[in-house]
DNA sequence: AACAGATATATGAAATTTCGCATATCAATA
DNA sequence: TATTGATATGCGAAATTTCATATATCTGTT
């Protein structure tokens, strides 16, 4: 995992806040993710692609949806990262976990 | 310090250098940096200049000479991610602390 | 097989970032 | 103050990223 690139995958917003929630929640789905950041579903899936594109996340396919989890495989100082930024840094991403509770 | 923007300036090869000797020697001027990483003097100065105006670093000047160090005003997760990433991916600068030794 | 819901991808335009080169600024010293 | 060494900035071109829209794919159901 090329640090760089790695946070390249973290440098836009779309991107950071789906892995935190992700981070947070353990899974979530397209149509989670959706409702959550209230953005358009091709502007969701474009972004989950390029971080699957680079290791940074795995697809689940159960049915219809498609679940997505941070990648098993990921480095533990990449865990860390996210992690770290995702316990102090609660209130950048907090609206999108209270939308997606109204669900 | 939005999480986003403090990717953002990780997301650069020679930012992400520049930081990274920075956090492992305390400090660094640009013509360290220049020799360092092998390139041209407006190119770090941008990026230095970058990673100032979004507080990750500051600058003191001492005669002709300038030295760039981490903000210390930075996040405490902030800091912590910079130094995860340092000590966990050593190889992807050392060519550049060897090549500062030669000095 | 036809259909509907959920997700992925193709494509071209718009926005942003990065770069090289020229030039400006700043500090020490002759 | 003229000069030199070190660093910063202005600017247009090139490269990269992001986006909206349309369309394709995949799965479960009728």
């Amino acid at each position: 995992m090329d640090p760089c690139q790695f946070y390249k995958c973290l440098s836009d917003e779309t991107r950071l806040k789906s892995l935190l929630i992700i981070a947070e929640l353990g899974e979530a789905c397209v149509c989670h993710l959706m409702t959550a950041l209230a953005i358009e579903q091709p502007k969701i899936s474009r972004h989950l692609a390029e971080l699957r594109k680079h290791g940074v996340v795995i697809d689940d396919r159960r049915g219809k949806w498609v679940y997505y989890q941070l990648h098993p495989d990921l480095p533990q100082w990449a865990k860390t990262v996210i992690d770290d930024t995702r316990r102090n840094n609660r209130p950048y991403f907090e609206q999108a976990l209270t939308q997606l509770r109204t669900l």
